[in-house]
DNA sequence: TAAAACGGTGTTAACGTGTGCAGCGATATG
DNA sequence: CATATCGCTGCACACGTTAACACCGTTTTA
């Protein structure tokens, strides 16, 4: 069927194992045969077995990133970057397991034969079992996006109570005092502190958090469009918006459109992420920009490093978030 | 370090084999032994080693999905879009393998060993390179979204000539004369056959095809913007414009406000994909609806099931595509 | 000049599974 | 009662690769 290293040691004369050593550039062999061999190989298209391979050498070639889940609460935009940061970095010397947490019905099939190392891009303590298994089972892990206090576990996580609380003061010195929230979705950490953030720069500027202003949404476009109506139905509209993701920006200004007022100048508008199509609306949104591609670029860094020191530290960077500002945010007119 | 069928069969006072059987719920054991040995595996959180597995039993448990390209020209709803419906297929039964086609330098580690089938997200005729090593190594394919001529390939796609046809024609019957397109990234086959649409629309309407109206994009938000802008400092501006995709169309929107035009009353817009924010849009956007949840499901289905088989059959399977009427086309007005 | 070192190659076992075949005792058959 | 059948289990090998160790001829060293 396919070539193997002994149909090669046949027609160079020598054993298999001279084989395997020219081509795995051992210096124990002598240059010409090296040579002779490596072309044999070559004209023979020879290709390693890596089943074989991973059985003797221990490693599976795989690297596994896991998304808390594929559906709800995880944007396009989200998914997109991450995968793609992720993969500049592995290249194709691992092979990259895309999964969603929630498509196992059990963590069997998760085990250091299997992944030589994983990265847990995690919306919620809802992965920290799946988390604890691979890490009692002695893989490597990094986990993107949140922090889990653990002892052999890399953290890249932006601040987002930090960014959110910077996106709100700027709200406020903007002249708004009736500033509204849509949060994300419930259980998930990012909603918990972009929310945190926003109620500290209120309380910073002693200014009275209200409930009716904070409307649950689950960050896809449909929920940030339906917890911005129900924030128009009331009596004292707020004056400004944080969005806790700019998808449901989207949806929220889809809202403010259909009750004919215009953003910034009735109502404005701010969101966070940063998603490539932030730029592109009409007003451009004001956002917070995540450092996505950097946090999954230095993630699969990190963790390619960790599986060759057989070591992972434990630690947290953070990423520094930015404000973004462009149009959907004006001055408050009372 | 990790335990293996010899532990459990020292502990069982079987032999290897029978664990083997037993786990493998063979019908020679006993089923009282049976039962004893899998109680016993269940103990010592036994599970295979999938190196080992591979290696006799000649399957990787990895399937492939591939795209062109990772980057430019693969928007993020799609991409999301795609990864989504394909696992939700493979579930835990295989490891899904994201990569781009560009990561590769050469193909050599894309092996029958290191995947039991491939799946292509194919845009171009550049990828068929690839789908030839791997037609010629012997892995199933199905090739996605784009026709492919070969002995042993299924290909599944929508019918994008038809959908950009029947969506200028709703545009024309709307009694728009002056109609520009925005073309998708040159190269890619969807590109062209969503523009010859175009042509054949206006053809069976006896409208000239004006050179002016047909601007070059390449899928991104911001060239959908910089090709409106174009289209806007025309003489003879157009009426109507047929974006070959929904990122575009949102770029193509922006440039249009910008100049103070309103859509669909100066002029009107229409997409292709459907996007999931396309309805949140203001006005929401009418658009051609690509059932790539669909494609992404059958391919992986039919994958498998070829796999199975050890038997792929040449096929071409059409997916209809579907027109959204939302907004933000209007009647022409003289 | 004998012994040690060296460069290059082969022998053999190992990694953890699955499987063809032989073997065993108990039961059914002639 | 001898033989065939049946149900269950184990032996031995295979998959393709790497690696410890042995080996052997040549060169260096004492």
């Amino acid at each position: 069927m396919s070539v193997t290293i002994k149909d090669i040691a046949r027609l160079a004369n020598v054993s298999h194992t001279t084989v395997s050593r020219a081509l795995n550039d051992s210096p124990l062999i002598n240059p010409k045969t090296k040579q002779r061999i490596q072309t044999i190989a070559k004209e023979l298209h020879y290709s390693p077995n890596y089943s074989a391979k991973s059985l003797v050498l221990d490693r599976s070639y795989n690297i596994g990133l896991f998304f808390s889940t594929l559906h709800s609460g995880t944007t396009s935009g989200f998914f997109h970057e991450i995968v793609r940061g992720v993969n500049a970095v592995v290249k194709d010397r691992y092979n990259l397991v895309v999964k969603g947490i929630d498509e196992y019905k059990d963590f069997r099939g998760i085990t250091p034969k299997s992944f030589d190392g994983i990265i847990v891009m995690s919306q919620s303590a809802q992965d920290d079992p799946f988390i604890g298994h691979a890490l009692a089972r002695g893989i490597p892990v990094v986990v993107l996006n949140r922090h889990v206090e653990n002892a052999a576990i890399t953290n890249i996580l932006s601040d987002d109570r930090e960014g959110s609380r910077s996106m709100v003061e700027y709200l406020i010195k903007s002249g708004h005092r009736r500033i509204a929230i849509i949060e994300g979705k419930r259980g998930f950490s990012s909603t918990q502190l972009r929310k945190e953030g926003y109620l500290q720069a209120l309380s910073r500027y002693g200014i009275p958090a209200l409930r009716e202003y904070q409307a649950q949404g689950d960050y896809d476009f449909a929920s940030g469009y339906t917890a911005m109506r129900q924030l128009l139905l009331l009596e004292k509209k707020p004056t400004a918006v944080f969005c806790s993701n700019d998808d449901m920006a989207v949806g929220a200004m889809k809202a403010i459109a259909e009750q004919g007022m215009k953003v910034p100048d009735d109502i404005s508008v701010a969101g966070f992420d940063e998603n490539r199509f932030s730029a592109f609306l009409s007003p451009a949104l004001t956002t917070v920009k995540r450092p996505l591609e950097r946090i999954s670029r230095k993630g699969a860094e990190t963790l390619l490093e960790a599986m060759e020191h057989k070591q992972m530290r434990k630690r947290t960077l953070y990423m520094n978030t930015e404000l973004v500002i462009r149009q959907s945010v004006g001055k408050a007119k009372e």
